[in-house]
RNA sequence: GGCCCAGUAGUUCAGUUGGUUAGAACGCUAGCCUGUCACGCUAGAGGUCGACGGUUCGAGCCCGUUCUGGGUCGCCA
């Protein structure tokens, strides 16, 4: 039989029953780690998310209560008083290691069948299990700590913004669908038939309504649905801190942004980011990194050979050049040790990548030895390798391509490989970085034509406005992003608010003018009423969480993650529904093709 | 949608060239035990080797299909 709490108060928590409450009487509350019956002494060791005491049962203890205690077995939910003692000897291993609780009463208010799984800290129980049992997974330790550090982010973020004058507001969940960019989940609505609700992907419309609305500075905790394929560091549902902020210019919510990060740190790590944070423009971190989110924890860069090869013998080199380029990356840490295999192993990745393949050489004691060599005089080998700033015991990974858009984030995904192989990025380190200038459009090899790199709102830079004419390629957007640790923390830009110029936007995107109305019209007439310069940001809480605990899953920041097909383990969702329910929405099933 | 990895007791794993009754540790159950804290000692229970099909005298092991989970590319304005 469990038992009721019948008034009882708890009056501690289990981890902070230290030595100064000696003599004292406490009650407190909280799961069965592990019950040790040395016969006639038991001890009972009690957690709860502050931590474990111990509860001692000895010759003093009555009967009934040593009784009950002998019936304890794991994860028992118990509520116990008693006297604070100190104990015969220390457990040097816990806070409350020196004391524990002599017990004078014992309720089980709850009996526990064995679980799946041990609740210990550093489970390696595989993930499949620990999801389906989720309730009990976030019982252990380390995931309590993860989902209280990101309670205490984003109070730090609250507090934050809240000095800052920025005004939480929520925006709705149920909104029109609008089928740019990653696919909508949609919400079928019963009242109008056929049609249907959009989750939002980001608040992006609703908060820059709100600059028209005169808030001024926006913030939310906003949660956002995107229908794509999963990754380790993706979910289906996600967390951004968005904001958006009137009279401002690119600069004005940089500073913003990268106050927040040295605040945040500081409160919740205790950890001093150096601002103002480096910047790197977009062609600059192309060009340094084959990366617009680069990892700058090892300082792997980029060199460009082609001046240098451009008259060499090696056709595969001089092909490259006409179009593309060839550039190479020095991998220091003596790599010029790699066997065949391993090279070919590199090959093979960056194959997968889309380049065609991978020259090398090795800076040897002997000399250079390289898979294109023959082709080479040995000033050009010379010079390449004192391009590439190699050192004895250094390898060279060269990569040529017509299109630099196969070069550049080749070697991008190639530095990072080695660097991850070689061990070269070190560990605790938070290196962020604003990428700038974005160009504000894409060519689109599919289409042939040229597509917004971000949303249709972003607004160009007003020295490149002229060249929407001309050179649409040169276009640089006011758009920047906060890079961590090689990974996007945040995407943010300057909107356009001038009508003249957001028509002459959707016209350079082959939006026509119906279109354009038909999709965006509540913004754009929104802003024939007066709408205030505005810019702003949404940043990924769950990657800074994850960041922040030096996690590498994002489910090990979410209460309920989902898994990679995205469905949850736990409540078996998504599932199927009742008929009627279906018929009520108007939907009618089709079986899909065998 | 493509590619890669994994699936054997409740859990984590081992399992030889295909060969008798599939093992270990932890956990669990029972008994003993007054200072444990990874308690100890004794005994015990516990398996459709993810599923289906094939090869074979014989399959945990080889082959095919499939399911589940993970990683990654495509995708994510």
């Amino acid at each position: 039989m469990t038992e009721r709490m019948d008034g009882a108060k708890r009056t501690n928590y289990c981890g902070t029953v230290t030595a100064e409450l000696v003599g004292r009487e406490v009650t407190v509350c909280g799961f069965a780690q592990k019950q040790r019956d040395l016969g006639n002494l038991i001890f009972i060791d009690l957690r709860d998310r502050t931590g474990i005491v111990q509860l001692a049962f000895n010759d003093q203890t009555s009967r009934d209560v040593f009784e009950k205690a002998g019936e304890v077995r794991s994860e028992f939910v118990l509520m116990a008083t008693g006297t604070v003692a100190r104990r015969e000897s220390v457990n040097k291993d816990i806070p409350t290691g020196e004391v524990e609780i002599l017990v004078t009463s014992l309720k089980i208010l709850g009996r526990a069948e064995t679980p799946p799984f041990e609740i210990v800290e550093n489970s390696n129980v595989k993930e499949e299990l620990r999801l389906k049992y989720r309730y009990l997974d976030l019982r252990r330790p380390d995931l309590q700590k993860n989902i209280i550090m990101r309670h205490k982010i984003t109070k730090a973020a609250r507090d934050f913004f809240d000095e800052q004058g920025f005004i939480e507001i929520e925006t709705p969940m149920l909104i029109r669908s609008t089928p740019e960019g990653a696919r909508d989940f949609l919400v079928p609505s019963r009242v109008h038939e056929g049609t249907f609700y959009a989750l939002p992907q980001s608040p992006q419309i609703y908060k820059q309504l709100l600059m028209v609305s005169g808030f001024d500075r926006y913030v939310q905790f906003a949660r956002c649905f995107r229908d794509e394929d999963q990754r380790a560091d993706r979910q289906p549902e996600f967390t951004q801190i968005d904001l958006e902020m009137s009279f401002v210019d690119v600069e004005d919510v940089m500073e913003v942004g990268e106050g927040f990060i040295r605040y945040l740190f500081k409160k919740v790590l205790e950890i001093d980011i150096p601002t103002p944070l480096p910047r790197l423009t977009y062609k600059e971190a192309m060009e340094r990194y084959g990366s617009d989110k680069p990892d700058t924890r090892f300082s792997v860069e980029i060199k460009d050979l082609t001046d240098l090869v451009k008259g060499c013998g090696f056709s595969v080199f001089t092909s490259a050049c006409e179009t593309g380029s060839v550039r190479a990356v020095c991998v220091p840490g003596g790599a010029a040790a790699y066997s065949r295999k391993e090279l070919d192993k590199l090959t093979e990745f960056v194959r997968g990548i889309g380049a065609k393949g991978l020259a090398w050489a090795k800076v040897n004691p002997d000399g250079v030895q390289s898979s294109f060599g023959k082709f080479m005089a040995e000033e050009e080998m010379a010079a390449i390798v004192s391009r590439a700033e190699a050192k004895e015991g250094d390898l060279i990974l060269i990569v040529a391509d017509p299109k630099n858009s196969v070069v550049l984030p080749t070697l991008g995904a190639l530095r990072g490989e080695v660097a991850k192989k070689l061990g070269l990025i070190p560990e605790g380190k938070y290196n962020f970085l604003w990428i700038t200038q974005f160009p504000f459009f894409e060519w689109d090899e599919d289409s042939q034509t040229y597509v917004a790199m971000h949303h249709p709102f972003t607004s160009p830079m007003d020295e490149d406005i002229p060249l929407l004419d001309t050179d649409k390629g040169s276009v640089r957007a006011k758009a920047y992003d906060l890079v961590l640790n090689g990974v996007e923390m945040s995407s943010g830009s300057i909107r356009i608010t001038d009508p003249v110029l957001q028509k002459k936007m959707f016209a350079s995107l082959g939006l026509s003018d119906e279109e354009a109305q038909e999709k965006f019209g509540f913004l754009t007439d929104a802003f024939k009423y007066g709408a205030p310069p505005h810019g702003g940001m949404g940043l990924g809480l769950d990657r800074l969480v994850m960041i922040m605990l030096g996690g590498k899953s994002i489910r090990d920041v979410l209460a309920f993650p989902k898994v990679q097909n995205m469905s949850e383990l736990m409540t078996e969702c998504p599932a199927p529904v009742d008929p009627a329910q279906l018929e009520e929405l108007h939907i009618e099933l089709v079986k899909g093709e065998e």
